[in-house]
DNA sequence: TGTACATCAGTGAACGCGCGTTCACTGATGTAC
DNA sequence: TGTACATCAGTGAACGCGCGTTCACTGATGTAC
């Protein structure tokens, strides 16, 4: 049953975004390499044509969340540089929408999982952030009485934060409240001249 | 080999103590509770004489440790109310020894993974995150321009998502920059008038 | 206060189960001539 | 271009292992008289 060349890209593709979804739903621990190989259409045994162990597939959905994110915030409609950039990016990531989508943040799906990791993937998901920040540093632009990228860095950690206790708290009023609150407040601090 | 009700309780204390530094190292599912029992000094066999599932035992450890993070912040030198006290509790959360102790916020340490646990245990982490908060509220009182609450949350969000940045940057300069800038803002953010 | 018995904290083996990983096998794809 | 063979993606059973949980047992503690 060998494939194609074509056909085993898409598969170790497929594979990859099954990971991504499932590793944010169940956590890193969580996830069992069976249930994540059904949900992508295959058996247990194929996995290891693809990957060398599931710490190879953790670093590599990983990083591909990270990308995937950085797409999202890139495409906002106000793109870098423009005012307003900043803000769309703050009002996509503290909305319910990604509160409840198992799509979103790595940092906030699996931060404290992530802390756990080897050194390897620590160090991807390093670089991960930092792309982030770069990008939200771009987005602040120079308008802030603030260094940008600190600015940056304090948004991303506050809305990871956010997110996070937001989930933790689902069916609570809580859950609603500190993602407004924390937007508010984040919103105002990105505002020029603050 | 019946044991004293004092001395029941006290092993039951030193099963939550073993609990609440293991989770936090290791995680929730990451954590066994054959090691856990170990590093408590019994044997496995007997959890179930102290608790009625390692579920029920994820919900007393948290809760402890969310007491013992309150307990930590207002004992500082200078109490609620007094100008300092949360200048000082943003200083202590977001040191280096807090990023490298197993015995400290458990929201930092394992809130990625408190997300997916039970309604009922999730709403206990709810309820010692909103005490977390009114503690930083008291110590921020009124000498700010925006409602003390929002800021206390923002406040707790960033320093949450801080210290999961630098623990996941352990061995790279991100790990302490991170811890610093967000600290020097969140500072200036506490500051009478802003 | 002393005795007889019920209680139950703790032990250590065992339960079924799902984990990550390995393996023999299949058969379509890729390659060499 | 056509044929013969090597490659290898994917299957499904099996591996040893640690998981959460249960259980029969032990013997000191607590209780009733």
């Amino acid at each position: 049953m060998r494939k194609s060349k074509l056909e085993t890209a898409a598969t170790r593709a497929k594979i990859i975004e099954a990971a991504q979804i499932e590793f944010r739903r169940q956590g890193l621990a969580g996830s069992g390499l069976t249930g994540l190989m059904a949900e992508a259409g295959l058996t247990q045994g194929g996995f290891y044509k693809h990957f060398s162990s599931k710490a190879s597939l953790i670093e590599e959905a990983t990083i591909a969340s990270v990308n995937d994110l950085i797409k999202a915030l890139d495409q906002l409609p106000s793109h870098a540089g423009k005012p307003g950039a900043i803000q769309a990016t703050i009002l996509k990531y503290l909305h319910t929408d990604h509160r409840d989508s198992d799509k979103g943040c790595p940092y906030a799906a699996m931060g404290s999982e992530l802390v756990r990791q080897d050194r390897h993937i620590r160090a991807s998901a390093v670089s991960g952030f930092e792309q982030v920040v770069d990008l939200l540093t771009a987005q602040i632009g120079e308008t802030v009485k603030h260094p940008p990228r600190d600015r940056a860095m304090l948004t991303l950690c506050a809305m990871i934060g956010a997110i996070t206790v937001s989930r933790m708290a689902l069916g609570d009023e809580l859950s609603k409240r500190v993602l407004d609150v924390v937007g508010k407040q984040l919103l105002e601090l990105a505002e020029p001249g603050e």
